[in-house]
DNA sequence: TTACCTGCAAACTGTTTGCCGCTGT
DNA sequence: ACAGCGGCAAACAGTTTGCAGGTAA
């Protein structure tokens, strides 16, 4: 299934803005806010609302191609579905961001699933701290 | 060391309002939004400025008397500092929100400490998933 | 042809800031 | 007396919404 497909399975069509956003989300190394996706858009083809890159975005998650997260406290990010899970690591102090395989979380999200029922989606929001580099300077 | 020599010491000052804006997030059971501060102090007083709220709640948590948490995407959640520690999950379906012991998360925290030097606030940031009612009606 | 989609402008939420008169110390 | 503070209004970022004309199918 091709990404036209998808979408008219669900009703929805295929325009140039929204292959764009989701190419721009495809390219991206890591997560990209919907600001940065309009930019990257703008970057290879003509204007594009910012309205539209939410509304698009938020039709790619509906149909699996993207996903989003929240990495420290305002900002939505974004980053497609089919990579690897990971979590992230935000600095407190630098606002570095680093991922860690999902495999580091499985023992709390098992102890979260027995003892509370709870299924953790640990890849979504990001557990924040301080970087190693700012643990230093600080002591 | 009570509130008004603590401020003092930092050359800050003991106003009417920014005890009853420590008092109103003493009281809350659970975490509060400078909203509901503004709120709950309007009940008991007159009129209280949401920048003003705002700007006591940062000058206490400054103090070390309050601190924040981001549950969720967007709010901030304002608590009484001298708790003992908890993390939260949040269930991305209902929106319920859960208290687990920090003990829970400290295999985690120690993984997280000697593999990538990260010291983890885990009480800082919400653990989003879907809570063990949510997952039943959903499958 | 007819939903769906876009761009534009306006609204919205949560939060921050500048200013000026007021007040704790 | 005077630095810090409060209220007010305005600005702010990120996001959402209503609408009218444009376009995929």
């Amino acid at each position: 299934m091709d990404l036209g497909s998808d979408l008219r399975a669900k009703g929805k069509r295929l325009t140039v803005q929204r292959r764009l956003v989701l190419e721009a989300v495809q390219r991206a190394r890591h997560h990209v806010t919907a600001d940065e996706v309009a930019k990257r858009v703008r970057g290879e083809a003509g204007q594009i609302d910012p309205s539209t890159v939410y509304r698009n975005l938020e039709a790619l998650e509906e149909l699996g191609y993207v996903t989003h997260t929240h990495l420290g406290s305002r900002v939505t990010r974004w980053h497609r579905a089919d990579m690897h899970q990971h979590a992230h690591l935000v600095c407190r102090s630098c606002g570095a961001e680093d991922e860690v395989p999902v495999s580091v979380f499985t023992g709390l999200a098992r102890r979260l699933r027995t003892s509370h029922g709870f299924r953790a989606d640990l890849a979504h929001s990001a557990v924040e701290g301080i970087c190693r580099r700012c643990a230093v300077v600080q002591s």
